[in-house]
DNA sequence: CTCGCGACTTGATCTTTATCAAGTTTACTT
DNA sequence: AAGTAAACTTGATAAAGATCAAGTCGCGAG
């Protein structure tokens, strides 16, 4: 691992506090590969062998259901996945893709569970890491149960567009089918979606989407902390 | 504290393996509470000033948005509840109120987080719980967005039928509409809902549900262990 | 016991979402 | 630059789910 890489790794929430000594027993077993684009890297219902991290590139964690497949969540540099699967060592429920050539850190499973009982500060982190990604997905499962397709999207464009810096536009790192899949949705009525918001201040072009009258889409979208964050 | 309300709690994989001493310190600063049938006991947006446990009875995670309130999960014992909020002292995602005369047991946050801090051995419970929380979160999303409301209530009947020991009957133990929340559906669709699984097998004869055909409600439920656990 | 209220059911209708079927655009290959 | 395949859009239709409006049922209060 190249020393660049190793310092931001180093930098994360969930490494800063452990000692160095067991920081490099984390990092020295760790592998850093690449993948390219639309690379499977688990599968769920298999056990976890490696606690991963995207370094670089972006991961998209799906599952698949009676013909049918869903995205659960898109994850951006840097952060864990299936954190949960390696503290209980039981099968993933997710599977996970890249949508993009990706740089991955992948941690062997028992080493992360060593380390957590011998390093405090390591456990800590690996907690406060769990419990946010456990509010993230109680936000999802609210954003499905109490809005519709057409306000889980106009929301999704004010949070992006925040991540962005506010400049009142947005630009797609992926697929459109992969936002209607995320967003609970087919790309057909994300198509249609898009469309229908242009009466809400919303323009789209191709990958791009124009926020042209951001307080009409605000007062469609209805945003509220406990589910945008 | 009577002492058989101390055994119990002690049992729980949460304190089973936390050292005499700091058990102490989290159950002497402790209350044991009861209250009375729909009791809010948290809301949302509130800040974490306890862990909670319930003892006795059972407990509805709920949240409201712009008029509608969904049901997210109901607690039943012993199991605790917001302990991600407690973990990151962050407001709460979620109300919760009795659906029965219940009966808390509620441990001071910063104790939690102390104890936490110097015993590895509840760290770990902590840890083991939270990940148990998320995968079921995990679960419930992926319900949601990949069956149908039948289906989620002909998979709800077989899970309930399960924990009740298979007797090919269940009772509910709350109202119908409280059940439909749960199932992320109206009252109404519940009601025709319960009626057309006359087809697949099931009987309702008001909070009597009948299973008479356990392999016609597989075939039309399609169980799934990554998604019904 | 019966009255009345709330929970539940049923039917009609409307909204939301999915599906199917063409088209059209985009982007990549040769 | 033309050809092609995939992504995206648009329209028509169907299914799933919500809402509104009566009912019916069951249980507790008086």
């Amino acid at each position: 691992m190249r020393q660049s890489d190793r310092k931001l790794i180093r930098a994360l929430p969930l490494f800063c506090d452990v000692s160095e000594a067991n920081f490099a027993a984390l990092v020295d077993a760790a592998f850093l590969q690449r993948f390219p684009l639309h690379t499977t890297l688990i599968n769920e219902g298999d056990l976890p062998d490696f606690l991963h991290i995207v370094v670089e590139g972006s991961v998209e964690m799906f599952c698949a259901h009676n013909g049918h497949e869903t995205t659960i969540d898109i994850m951006r540099p840097v952060t864990t996945f299936i954190l949960a699967a390696v503290v209980r060592d039981e099968a993933y429920l997710k599977s996970a893709r890249t949508l993009s050539p990706a740089q991955i850190l992948m941690i062997p499973a028992q080493i992360v569970r060593d380390v957590f009982d011998r390093d405090a500060s390591f456990a800590r982190a690996i907690v406060n890491e769990l419990a946010e990604r456990y509010r993230t997905v109680v936000r999802s499962l609210k954003n499905e149960k109490l809005r519709t397709s057409a306000e889980r999207l106009a929301n999704w464009i004010l949070q992006a567009d925040a991540q962005q810096g506010h400049r009142h536009s947005v630009e797609l790192a992926f697929d459109k089918r992969t936002l209607a899949s995320r967003l609970g949705m087919t790309p057909e009525n994300l198509s249609r979606n898009l469309a229908m918001l242009a009466k809400h201040g919303v323009k789209t072009a191709g990958r791009d989407i124009l926020i042209e009258d951001s307080s009409a889409l605000e007062r469609f979208a209805k945003p509220n902390a406990l589910i945008d964050g």
